[in-house]
DNA sequence: GCCATGGCTAGTA
DNA sequence: GCCATGGCTAGTA
């Protein structure tokens, strides 16, 4: 059988994150079939980012702030701000209005 | 062993 | 602030 590994489900699921949202660790790996996978997620965003092209930017912590530090806190707000995802100083980005929401999005 | 978590507790104000 | 959790990449033999 060739199903798909957990890392491989969520790498696509990384990559169906739109443009102008934002998804949590968990909340990916919930997704992915795992709902205690957080930490995979975190692992894949550090391993494959370049290799698979993952917009990285748009996965936070379940606080609804990015865990990055230093330049990689930098640009990570920068990248979101461009895609019009509003972040302050400390990081926090609301999710009540930019979260992911893929059942919303369901059309009518 | 590694990783950019998550959720709960204790301790302080 | 602490610690349980999950799946595996990278590097050597």
């Amino acid at each position: 059988m060739s199903e798909k590994t957990f890392t491989e489900r969520v790498v696509e699921v990384i990559k169906s994150i739109p443009h102008g949202n934002v998804a949590t660790y968990g909340q990916l790996a919930a997704m992915a079939g795992n709902p205690r996978g957080a930490r995979q997620v975190v692992r894949v965003l550090h391993t494959l980012w370049e290799k698979e092209k993952l917009p990285w930017h748009r996965v936070i912590n379940a606080k609804g702030t990015i865990s990055l530090t230093g330049a990689g806190f930098d640009e990570q707000k920068v990248l979101l701000e461009a895609e019009g995802v509003a972040v302050d100083g400390r990081g926090a980005v609301d999710l009540k209005k930019y979260q992911w929401r893929p059942a919303e999005n369901v059309s009518a």
